[in-house]
DNA sequence: CTACAAAACGACCGACCGTTCGTAAATAAA
DNA sequence: TTTATTTACGAACGGTCGGTCGTTTTGTAG
C-alpha cells in the first residue's frame, strides 16, 4: 500500500490473477489448473507467479477464498437485502440458481466442482473446502431458524431439513444443466417453493411462480 | 472367446483392468486417472494397455461403460425387485443411497464425480456422461409415472419433479457425506419420505424411518 | 539522485504424462 | 508340431508439469 492509499503493483497483479484463475479452475478443476497457462493468458511469466505465492497449492487456497468471496458478493449479500424469514430464504435460493441460470459463468459452480474434485483427497484443499462447506450449510440452516422464529414456518419445521433440501436443489442444478438445459432450474425452483408453501404459515409470502 | 466358451485372456485382462480403473477414476478423476499408475497398480506394463485400447479417451469410455453396468447391477437390478409403484420408487431411492452409505467405494460415486469434472468439457466423454444421466433421469421418471399409474400417487403429481427431487437428494448426500457425515444420507432419506407421504393415496406402502 | 525492495523475467531442472515401435512370449487354431 | 494371432514387454520419444535460480526491471522511500 502507498503513503497515498493506492494499491501496490503486487496487490493489483494478485487481483488480476485469482480474477482469470477462478473460471481457469472451475473448468479445468483445481487440480487440473496450469500455472503455466494461468501465466500465458495473463501475459506473464510462469515464474514470475512465485513472486507471489509460494507453491501452486498456495495458490489454489487463495482461489478458494477468491471463489468464497464472490459467492458472499453475489448471492449472499444480495439475499439479505429480503426481509427476514421465508423470504430472505427463497431469495438466497433465487440467487443462487440466477447466478448460474443465464450462463454467464463457464465451468458452473466452482465450489461444487471442487467439492467433488476433492472429497476424495484429503488434505488442505479438502480442509479449506470443508469449511467453507460447513459455514454455508450453517448459514442455510440459520435462514432456515429465522423463519421459524418470526412465524413464517410452522414451530414443528426441521430447520436442518430444509437447508439440505435447498441445498441439494442448488447443487443439482449446476450439474444437470449443461445436459439437461434449464429446465433444471425450473425444478430446482419449483420444488423449493411447493415444499415451503406447504410448511408457511403464509403462503402469500412466497412470489408466484411462473 | 474358446471354443469351449472361456473367456480369452484378454477378455480377463480387460475386466480386470477396468475393474482398477474405476475406483481411481472415481478418487483421482477421470481426466487425471494415470495409465502408468493404473498399469503398475496391476503389475503389467503401461504399453501393455494400449494392446486393448487404442489410446486414453478410449480406455474412459470403457471405465464410463464398466461403472454403468456396476450401477445397474448395484442399484437399478435390485430396486426394481420392489413392487411397482411408490414402493419400487422408494426402494431405488434407498438403494442407491446404501451403496454410498458405508463408505466402501473410495472417492464416491463416480457419475457425480465425473459430471461435474466434465461439465464444461465438450467432447465424447461428456457425450457418453450425457446419456447416462439422461438415460438415468428418464428411469427415475418412468418410475415416478408408474406410480402414477397404478395409484399409489395422486393423479396431479409432477412426476418429472419428483424424478428431479429424488436425484438432488441423491447427489447432495455424496458430494457432503465426506465432509458432515452420515447425516446427510439421513436428510436424503427423510426428504423424499416426507415427500412422497404427502404425495401418496396410501401412506402406509412407505416403510417407517427410524 | 541514491538506495533499496518488490516484482517480473528467461533459462533450466527432474518428474511424469500419453504414445509409439520393434520384439518376445503366450495362446489360439491348423 | 506347425502356424498365426493375440497379448505383453522394454525402451524411447516429445511434451507438459510444478518448481528453482540468478538476473534485470520497476517502483517506492529517503
Amino acid at each position: 500500500m502507498t503513503e497515498d492509499g493506492r494499491l501496490l503493483r503486487g496487490e493489483r497483479t494478485r487481483t488480476a490473477v485469482l480474477d482469470r484463475a477462478l473460471p481457469l479452475a472451475t473448468t479445468a478443476g483445481l487440480d487440473g489448473l496450469s500455472l503455466g497457462q494461468l501465466a500465458d493468458t495473463l501475459g506473464i511469466s510462469k515464474s514470475g507467479l512465485f513472486a507471489h505465492w509460494r507453491s501452486k497449492e498456495a495458490l489454489q487456497l487463495a482461489v478458494i477464498d477468491h471463489a468464497r468471496q464472490q459467492w458472499t458478493d453475489e448471492v449472499i449479500r444480495p439475499g439479505m437485502t429480503a426481509p427476514r424469514g421465508v423470504r430472505r430464504l427463497w431469495a438466497v435460493h433465487d440467487r443462487r440458481l440466477a447466478f448460474y441460470e443465464d450462463g454467464h459463468l463457464p465451468g458452473g459452480c466452482f465450489f461444487a466442482n471442487a467439492n467433488f474434485e476433492y472429497n476424495a483427497r484429503p488434505g488442505v484443499i479438502r480442509d479449506r473446502l470443508a469449511v467453507q462447506l460447513s459455514d454455508w450449510m450453517a448459514f442455510l440452516t440459520s435462514l432456515a431458524t429465522d423463519a421459524i422464529e418470526v412465524g413464517d414456518l410452522r414451530p414443528e419445521t426441521d430447520a436442518a431439513g430444509i437447508a439440505y433440501e435447498t441445498e441439494s436443489l442448488g447443487v443439482c442444478a449446476v450439474m444437470q444443466a449443461p445436459v439437461l438445459g434449464p429446465v433444471t432450474f425450473r425444478h430446482a425452483r419449483h420444488a423449493l417453493h411447493e415444499h415451503l408453501r406447504v410448511l408457511a404459515t403464509d403462503p402469500t409470502l412466497l412470489p408466484e411462480l411462473t
